[in-house]
DNA sequence: GCAGTGATCATA
DNA sequence: ATGATCACTGCC
């Protein structure tokens, strides 16, 4: 396990899959602060990240996997690291990560980083494509994440577009942020 | 405020 | 095969 403790913070070290084998809830929060890097026709990009969430698996169900396990689903029950991409509303693909533990179907969604504001936003500005989609996030994918700040303040609220799931899960605060 | 856009999943 | 439903955004 990786910890940021006092003094300079280690930025450039790769977020290793064992990184991401706790649970949602944990990882979303710790993800705050940490640096999602994009490497693409040779040009490196990094972004801090500001805002995420935490989908905890079946008994969820704001998460995809709440419907069952499915040729989409499939890759929330890979290995934790695992990037699970997905197109919404026939225009943006979403970046998750795939938490622990695995076989579970937890993930985290990335909404926001660096100057990004919305997971659409972020999907663009990363280029992702479904061929990301069940591969490992690492150099040799082009998507991997490093450790990076640990944030002054992260404030927790209910996640976005999940009215559908009920008040009992809309309403838990499983969306992360960082201090404006 | 709401149209656009297309994969996905349930129903048949 | 058909239709509803979206982890959203941008322009009205």
């Amino acid at each position: 396990m990786i910890e940021l403790k006092g003094g300079p913070p280690n930025v450039g070290i790769i977020l290793p899959p064992e990184y991401f084998a706790r649970p949602a809830e944990i990882l979303a929060r710790d993800l705050v602060g940490a640096v999602v890097c994009r490497r693409l026709a040779g040009e490196e990009t990094r972004h801090v990240i500001t805002e995420t969430e935490a989908y905890l698996g079946p008994h969820d169900l704001a998460c995809h996997s709440a419907r069952g396990r499915t040729a989409r689903t499939e890759v929330m029950y890979g290995p934790p690291g695992t990037l699970y991409i997905y197109l919404v509303y026939g225009l943006h693909l979403m970046l998750n990560v795939v938490a622990g533990p695995e076989g579970i179907g937890a993930a985290v969604l990335i909404r926001s980083a660096g100057a990004v504001q919305g997971p659409g936003r972020l999907g663009k500005e990363l280029a992702l494509s479904m061929d990301l989609n069940g591969r490992e996030g690492c150099a040799l994918t082009g998507l991997w994440f490093e450790q990076g700040f640990k944030p002054s303040r992260i404030f927790a609220n209910p996640r976005i577009g999940v009215v559908y799931a009920g008040s009992r899960w809309a309403g838990r605060k499983l969306r992360f942020a960082a201090d404006a």
